[in-house]
DNA sequence: GTGGTCTAGACCACT
DNA sequence: GTGGTCTAGACCACC
């Protein structure tokens, strides 16, 4: 699993790491089961501070990606084949999907376009690029 | 143009009233000329200080999506007719609809449910709901 | 003369006015001597209040540039057969110049290419285009 | 990096500040990768609110000229060695420069003044004066 | 300790 | 009456 951090994106540091390992996840990159990296290993491996990493790992726990044994670090917990979405979950997902479809509207892609676009990410996803 | 607003939420208030107005004008209710309430009646419409309405405001000008003019206030200047989108545009929301999509996927949600969802939240702008 | 002004620009219509103006005269499409419109002429011109053209005449008033009759209107007082410039606002002129050549400098256009521009810009008044 | 305020100039507070940074990077007193003072800090040094230095380092930040990290600071981003200007660029500062030429020229300053001058300033900058 | 957000209120410029 | 600027002070998020 390859990730790189970009520290002066306006994303926070903590919400690029989560971002980069639910994509990694998507692409089967890591697969229900597999452990992650230590919170130090990614730490020091990108020269930020071990609480950062922290933080993250704390939110893909809450979201329920990813569960945390003292013992064996962080495990995957979810991933595509593991069930059905949680409805709680859909409906905070759709919100922000309306927010993100109405600025593509309002700029001027066409639904056609917008669909073709997700599609081609999804199936990169199942690509696993 | 009726808008409301969650105090309690995650989302900063300048992005929830720049999200609502966006969302308005996908859904036309606002259109390419059509003026916005001015910043102090906003303002004052959500009990909020203005100058978090007049930092919505600045975003979505910033963006594109509006015209401030001195005597007349905002008016809207972008809309689903205006023309075809900027390439810079895309470019930022296609990283932006990766990291939802790679979400969705993670949580089970398969391609086609996901491609469901997001053609119906287009149409429902196109009906104007 | 021909003004063309834009009601969304970050400049006020005031100054866009008096810029339009300065232009001319730079072009030599008016000359010393020459009488300008009426403000009520221009205000009815372009559909704004007569009071902002009053605006403009009265800034090119105060930096020398026009003169105010009751009878005859405004009339041009300055061009650049005139004579030498005034100290004063040479002192000024070389502030606003260092602030425009900065920015220049660090958004990476080097000296031959900035006196060049500079150059064709004032043989274009010469030109009268 | 010395900066100086005049509080009763026309031009506004953080536009000022905005100057004088941009002049001391074109002086090179401050280069890509150099380090800012931190909004409070120069909200001190100077005895004026921090919220108008963020505005002035919001406004850097727009045009490209620094960067913002969350936990360094405000960073050079662009300087006279980063690569040649972008074109957008160029066409709103070509615009402003008729403006300033145009009155040189009204005022009586002949090409070969203006350019004289023009140079001279350039070459202030490579110098770091 | 850094920047970001929000509030409250005053004053000014523009039209 | 509109937006723009500046001040003052509080609280939070991030690192």
């Amino acid at each position: 699993m390859q990730l790189t951090l970009d520290p002066d994106s306006e994303v926070s540091i903590y919400q690029q790491i989560r971002d980069r390992i639910v994509e990694a996840i998507a692409k089967r990159q890591a697969r229900e089961g597999d452990p992650l990296p230590s919170t130090r290993q990614l730490a020091a491996d990108f020269g930020i501070n071990f609480h950062t990493v922290n933080k993250a790992y704390d939110l893909l726990r809450q979201q329920g990606v990813i569960r945390i044994n003292r013992k064996s670090g962080a495990v995957v917990r979810r991933d595509a084949t593991t069930g059905p979405p949680e409805a709680a979950f859909v409906n905070d997902w759709e919100e922000r999907m309306r927010v993100l479809l109405a600025e593509a509207t309002v700029h001027g892609m066409d639904r056609q376009d917008v669909l073709r676009r997700c599609e081609a990410l999804l199936i990169s996803f199942e690509e696993g690029v």
